[in-house]
DNA sequence: CTCCCTGCAAATCCTTTGCATACAG
DNA sequence: CTGTATGCAAAGGATTTGCAGGGAG
């Protein structure tokens, strides 16, 4: 199966030892259509890890995203989500039902940092565009 | 008094009742350097304020922000914080010890939004610099 | 064989909620 | 007066931690 075997090759490739947990864990993520919670991951892994407790889920996707495999996303309140595209983009959110959409930007930001925080060294970004998706601005009462 | 009077007027003009917690709270935020954590806050009023409780500084601050006296700023993980810079700018963090410094975009970001989020209607966009500070920088080994 | 991962449960941190009382307008 | 803010305590959700046993390399 070549799904499989990307995931498996993955975490081989990043070094990590690679458990049953971690590949199924991974291999959701690639197979996930959108930005995964961790309580995503583990109820729709539960079929076939029933044991596999929380903290694992929590391990893992920190080791993954340490390591590059996948991207932390942590927009406004409630849980982190995770995102198996580690391409620099940005995101759209949804300030009514909370949905996550991605974008890129047409080029790069240009920032002029203070003089406090002159000589800060920029490892990454990211922008957090909210508004209203299409889907909520049509349901809105007009 | 000149900067008591001005907490007083702008909750006013926002159309808050005026109580003393609410004038201290804004007062506090006025004059803090930085961007104070509702712990800051509460913490720092227990001398003025024994019996104020955390939850009338959550209260207080949603609040403020949502007649827009002050901006709620959450980075990363751990607690929100609360700007009483309401202008549009973002933010560089240090990824190190967490310090927050405020800066401005050269230009306004262009975004190419993906065909699911056509008509995605933006509201508000925040930028947040990851990197190391330059205090940090200093005291790394070398 | 060794070390890391896993599972479990408890703990922690941040934030919200419900309710009775007090106070601003 | 009336309605809202306050204080308190308890609940809630997300995440972390400690520790013993198990499995990967």
């Amino acid at each position: 199966m070549q799904a499989q075997k990307d995931a498996v090759q993955l975490l081989k490739h990043a070094g990590l030892r690679v458990t049953p947990q971690r590949e199924a864990i991974l291999q959701f993520l690639l197979d996930y259509d959108g930005h995964a919670t961790v309580d995503d991951i583990y109820t729709s892994l539960q079929d076939r890890f029933p044991s596999m407790s929380v903290s694992t889920v929590y391990n893992t996707v920190k080791q993954l995203s340490q390591v590059g495999l996948v991207k932390e996303i942590g927009v406004g309140d409630g849980a982190s989500r995770f995102d198996i595209n580690v391409e620099p983009h940005h995101h759209l959110v949804c300030t009514r039902c909370g949905a996550l959409f991605d974008f890129y930007l047409e080029e790069p930001i240009r920032l002029s940092v203070p003089p406090e925080a002159e000589g800060f060294e920029v490892e990454d970004y990211h922008v957090e565009v909210r508004g209203v998706c299409p889907r909520c601005k049509k349901q809105q009462v007009s």
